[in-house]
DNA sequence: ATGGCACAATACTTGTGA
């Protein structure tokens, strides 16, 4: 089973984007991020028509996630568990059914929390807390589970080309990576982490400044795995390429493979 | 001390992002 996180900065000026790559890429299941539309909005039909179903999770304007999967999705739930007043659509889940296994796959979009300190910042170590509950009662279930998405976290000073510039952004804060330690603690696998050692491999690329052209980048979107998600874990690769396309989004793919 | 760029909204500018 090949699980793909993907950020793509806005769907209705990604749409060909999408297809184009869909079409010659095939991943089994895509968690994307940032759709920033709202159900209705979202052009499912074109998605479907390449042979995926398409769950969304939207909003108007900003924020917004989807599962698209070539394999049967089960017991789809939206929204982050803990807050109820939360309106701001970044989680959705579903379970995926592989050739051998059953997978939860949990699509995430995690705050970006700048400026820091002050209340965006507030609000992402809240959703950062509540992501460890229920991470810990997922964990409890013992089955192979995959948290996936845009975690606007930058793991370690290797995990970006200029650290220094980071060093006091919401995304490399010591309070912000200790609070994504805090949660890979509970038992998690980092996939990327697991199988690839040192810098230079990043994820996301600004559209400003040229930084695509320097290649300044910084490795935000992750995969995290469960024990039993661990055992079937096979590849994980970053799709660079994919930034020096045709109006790309500012972040690429990322690929799991899992024998599932 | 901030620019640079891209996107969405009901807009001719502003908020947001990373």
């Amino acid at each position: 089973m090949q699980i793909v996180t993907y950020n793509i900065n806005g769907i209705k000026a990604r749409i060909e984007t999408l297809l184009t790559w869909l079409k010659e890429a095939s991943p089994d299941v895509v968690a994307v991020q940032e759709i920033k539309s709202v159900d209705e909005g979202f052009p499912r039909e074109r998605v479907e028509e390449l042979g995926y179903r398409v769950e969304t999770h939207g909003q108007k304007g900003f924020n917004g996630v989807a599962i698209l999967s070539k394999l049967p999705l089960e017991d789809v739930t939206r929204g982050l568990p803990g807050d109820d007043t939360d309106e701001q659509a970044r989680w959705i889940e579903a379970t995926v059914i592989g050739d051998k296994q059953a997978v939860r796959l949990c699509g995430l979009y995690l705050p970006n929390g700048n400026p820091a300190p002050g209340p965006k910042y507030d609000y992402k170590l809240a959703w950062m807390a509540r992501m460890e509950a229920h991470a810990k009662s997922l964990l409890a279930q013992e089955m192979p589970l995959v948290m996936a998405g845009d975690y606007n976290i930058i793991p370690q000073d290797e995990d970006a080309t200029r650290p220094e510039v980071w060093h006091k952004d919401a995304l490399a804060l010591p309070t912000s990576r200790e609070a994504f330690r805090r949660i890979v603690n509970l038992g998690f696998t980092e996939a990327f982490r697991s199988l690839t050692r040192g810098g230079g491999h990043y994820s996301f690329w600004d559209y400003q400044a040229g930084a695509w052209q320097k290649n300044d980048g910084i490795r935000i979107d992750h995969f995290l795995l469960s024990p039993e998600a661990a055992d079937l874990l096979v590849e994980c690769r970053i799709e660079k390429d994919a930034r020096a396309k045709d109006k790309p989004s500012d972040h690429v793919p990322v690929w799991l493979t899992l024998d599932a």
